[in-house]
DNA sequence: CGATTAGTTGATACGTTTCAAAAAGTGTGG
DNA sequence: CCACACTTTTTGAAACGTATCAACTAATCG
């Protein structure tokens, strides 16, 4: 791993937050004491290979990381888009079963999982709201079945719009798409093909407008949630 | 809920072990002094329902549970099936996300979610033994993104069959299908009359030959681990 | 500004679904 | 224990949605 040649400015990052997302109210709670160090990544940039230990948990500070896995054929496919606030590298207990790449140029927060258990193993609320954090994400897991298993291009591309928008993604109406279309492909079973004409189509039927193929306006979220056709994702 | 009146003989389990898989070394490790109350449902019965809340874990002890959720055109998702000495029910936080059912008759221990709290912030090992099961969950589930976003009909029947197979049920070679085709199907991402072609053409190639419907012969399992494509599940 | 990459659009092919009917399996009551 | 009714599974034919391949256009980067 390159990582620490990939750390500019490493600035020794003072007793950094470790919001767990579920768990704490606000958006940056102090869960506690714990120090991570702040590293960059180029975009395209590999942030952790798969099969590597997985001994650190990563904040995304700013930016775009997608967690994937290749098959040997070349098919991939896309874990999960972590945005700006959240964490990603939670793949296993042992060695990472996805590889992590930087979509943007990106600036993320590594955590050593030993200072987590052993902050878990000292405060009770770490280790609660450590809890909560797995519980929502497998629950986030098991909606995605649903998303992959039973709903068509449309559906997904749909409920993948308001999702990005819920998370922050893009100001107002305006959502911001850093990733490509093969990425978006690959993160909902598709073809880079079939997104950008569910797009184009979306596009025709007035539900939302491009500005540039990295942005999107949405002008009618009724109409995109129907289509999303709710519980989704 | 109709829970109680599907207990016939309540009998009052003395200190059931609570296995969290992944983490006992053996199949039955007593990792705490749990007390869980025994129930039997009949085939198709409700376990729970979607909405409710999640204040029970639940232990498979005989025969096999599914969890499942509705779209609102009926199309059904199936989250998971649960085996004998497998878990069910960590949905969620609050309120259960899904609902289960018993695919046959089943036997299956209940256990408050308030002592297993309790009993995970009194004892280390409970806490990581929780955390080893929750991480184990999370990462089957990132496994099935794969299967249900980027594989053939083929490719998932025969990882699931050999999955099932991984875990249990049936005895050498033979495989035990508890479930529909349908249940298949929906655990899949498929229909019915897909899964029945894909086993027809198994049969056809040798790769399995069906002794009746719900038990299959595994005839040359090396060639099913190839068409499975590794790392599957 | 030109070269290269990413995105869009079209035509066709393929895999899976859908609808329909036959066959096999399962449960029940006589 | 068998016959009947019902359900589940299998098989076939046609329709549909998405993938694939190819060409073109727009965006991005040096």
């Amino acid at each position: 791993m390159q990582l620490v040649s990939a750390v500019p400015h490493a600035t020794p990052t003072p007793a950094i937050s470790f919001p767990m997302p579920g768990f704490e109210g606000g958006a940056g709670l102090a869960a506690g004491p714990i120090q991570g160090r702040r590293m960059h990544f180029a975009r395209g940039a590999e942030i952790y290979a798969e099969g590597k230990a997985a001994d650190q948990l990563y904040k995304v500070v700013s930016g775009t990381v997608r967690t994937c896995r290749l098959l040997p054929d070349g098919r991939r496919m896309i874990a999960q888009f972590a945005l700006a606030g959240e964490l990603f590298g939670l793949d296993s207990v042992g060695h990472h079963r996805f590889f992590a790449e930087a979509v943007t140029d990106v600036v993320v927060i590594a955590f050593s999982r030993r200072d987590i258990n052993a902050w878990v193993e000292r405060e009770r609320a770490a280790a609660q709201s450590w809890q909560s954090y797995a519980l929502e994400r497998l629950a986030a897991a098991q909606d995605r079945f649903i998303l992959l298993g039973r709903r068509t291009a449309a559906e997904r591309v749909a409920a993948f719009l308001l999702d990005l928008v819920d998370r922050g993604l893009g100001a107002h109406d305006v959502v911001e798409l850093p990733m490509s279309r093969y990425d978006i492909a690959d993160y909902l079973g598709l073809t880079a093909e079939t997104v950008s004409r569910v797009l184009s189509t979306l596009c025709k039927n007035r539900l939302i407008a491009k500005q540039g193929c990295h942005h999107l306006r949405i002008l009618d979220r009724e109409a995109l949630e129907e289509q999303a056709d709710e519980d989704a994702l």
